[in-house]
Parts: C-alpha cells; structure tokens; sequence
RNA sequence: CAUCACUACAUCGA
C-alpha cells in the first residue's frame, strides 16, 4: 500500500485526480485495503482541484468502509470546506465531530480554523480561536502568525498586524518569507512606502531570502506609490538573485511608467522585456500605444504598431 | 511527497 500512497499522493498533487481515483480502486481491485493515508491523500488531491463534494464523497466512502479518519483527515477536509467559501457551518461541525470521536486537536487544526474565520473576515473569532489554541499548550507557530497578519493586513488594522509581528518575534518564533510578504503587502495596501522598504531592508539584514513573491510584492508597491527608482532597484534585486522578472510584472512596470508620463522609461520597458525574453503581448502594447498617442510622437506610434504586427498579434 | 499561511495587471471609444 505503500507504493500506492506515493503514486497517489504525487498525481493528487499534480492535479491528475481521474489517474489518482484509478489507482485508489486498482488498489482494492489487488485486494489491497487502503489505509487511513490513502484515502487522506485522495481528499486532499480532489481539495487543491476545488473539488470539495468529490473530497466529501470520499470522506463519507472511507467511513463507510470501516476506515476511521484521524486528525490530519479532519484537517484536510476542514480545509477543504474552507476553500469552497460558505463552509464555515461544516467547519465548526467537523471541528466538534472530531473531538467527539476522541481526537484532539492539533496546531494545523487551529491553523486551519483560524484561517476559516479569517476567510470571511470574521476577526474576533479567529482571534478566539487563538487563545483557544494557546490555552490549549499549543504555540502558534509561523503559519499562524502570518495567516493573522495577513488578515489584519488585508481589513487596514494595520496596528494590529504589526502587534502580531512584534508579538511573534517577541515568542522566539521567527518570521519567514511568508510572513514578510504579508506584512509588506499591508503596508502596500495602505500607501506606507518608507515602512514597506524599510522591512524590505530588515529580510535582507535578517537573512529572510526573498521570493520572486516577495519581488512582486515590492513591485507593485513601489509602481504604485510611482516609486520608480527603487522599483528599478528591485528588478536589479531580482537578478542579483538568479531570478528572472515575471513577464506580467514587466508589463506593469510599463504600465505604471505610462500612467505617470514616462513615454521614455515605458518603451525601455518594453525593450528590458524583450531582452529578458518575454513576449509582450497586446495588452503591452496596447497600453504603450495609448500614451505614445496622447503624449508621444507619431513616428513611436506607428513604430509600435509594426513592433506588434511583427510579434504576431492581431490589433483588435 | 497524507493536512495549514503570503502577490499583481490595464488601455481606446460614446
């Protein structure tokens, strides 16, 4: 059943769920009884599709054949609801159920309810949810303080993002990657440009490595805050780590460029694109002949127009 | 390799 599990767990993750489900029935059809794993694995593959009834289907299917979901069942089909949107009755349901039945909870468990509340925006409770989760001799780790940040971010109680920040590093559990790119994306959200570089600093003084997540992140805010030095800064950023820029990230850098009147810079986009070995696609250029018309000169429009047919777009 | 958290995008036209 081993080998089963793997090959499940593998397809699941990649999405090929009609090959998963084969192989779950080939097992039985060898006569081999699935284990609690294999039919976790199936739920969780059909959940990342977003195929919550299929999830649930199989849920019911293993109780039925006698096999006895354990706590990181419930966590994956917890999730699942979560993800569908609505589910929040569900939750709470299996929440209770799976104490019921004598499990108890774990720290993903709470994860995973923290993170069904903050879903539909319903703080205080996650936040109950919390001192639950402490009362109940469990630290909230990294995954939960960067779920709450995030959360916290995202409604503007940008305070209490940052009480959040502060009381993790405060309880020795380090901030990573991810806790950063929430926390920059709060300060985005809220026009703070000078505190989203200063953090951006501090990762890189701490050892946090970045993402091309975290360079997508930072560019949008500077681009949007028509930063456009330090948004150049962090495409240099970008290669300095072996990374090449997203295409659609480019594309925005043009954007912003034309939106702020930057014909100049906006066509050096488009040529930094093309080095990169993107395709800029009609959209691009698209935008940039919009400003070249109203700001720039003739010739650069119809420069543009042949770039484009030369590329192999329609103008539409 | 059974389960949890973070990112972005228009333009023209009346």
């Amino acid at each position: 059943e081993h080998n089963y599990l793997t090959i499940i767990g593998i397809l699941s993750r990649d999405g090929k769920l009609a090959l998963a489900r084969e192989i779950f029935d080939g097992m039985k059809g060898a006569h081999v009884v699935p284990s609690v794993l294999s039919y976790t694995a199936l739920i969780c593959g059909y959940a990342k599709q977003g195929l919550v009834k299929k999830a649930l289907e199989v849920f019911n299917l293993m109780r039925s054949e006698g096999c006895n979901p354990n706590i990181v069942t419930y966590n994956t089909v917890i999730h699942a609801c979560t993800k569908s949107g609505g589910g929040l009755e569900k939750v709470v349901e299996l929440f209770e159920e799976l104490q019921s039945k004598g499990l108890k909870p774990d720290d993903i468990t709470y994860n995973c309810l923290i993170n069904a509340y903050t879903r539909e925006n319903i703080l205080e409770k996650a936040s109950l949810v919390l001192d639950a989760m402490k009362k109940d001799r469990y630290l909230p780790n990294v995954v939960t303080y960067t779920g709450l940040v995030n959360a916290y971010g995202k409604t503007g109680q940008l305070d209490k993002a940052e009480e959040l920040f502060e009381e993790m590093k405060r309880s020795g559990c380090a901030p990573n990657t991810w806790t950063y790119n929430a926390l920059l994306k709060a300060y985005g959200n809220e026009g703070l440009y000078e505190k989203a570089s200063d953090l951006y600093k501090e990762m890189e003084c701490v050892g946090c490595v970045s993402t091309l997540y975290t360079f997508n992140t930072v560019l949008d805010l500077y681009e949007r805050g028509e930063l456009f030095v330090e948004a150049e800064n962090v495409l240099l950023d970008i290669q300095k780590n072996g990374l090449s820029p997203d295409s659609g990230y480019l594309q925005y850098l043009i954007y912003s460029y034309s939106k702020a009147d930057h014909i100049g810079k906006s066509l050096e986009g488009l040529e930094q694109m093309t080095s990169h070995g993107c395709k800029p696609d009609l959209w691009t250029y698209n935008i940039l002949l919009d400003t070249t018309a109203n700001h720039g000169s003739t010739a650069e429009v119809t420069q543009l127009f042949n770039d484009l047919l030369e590329a192999g777009h329609r103008p539409n």
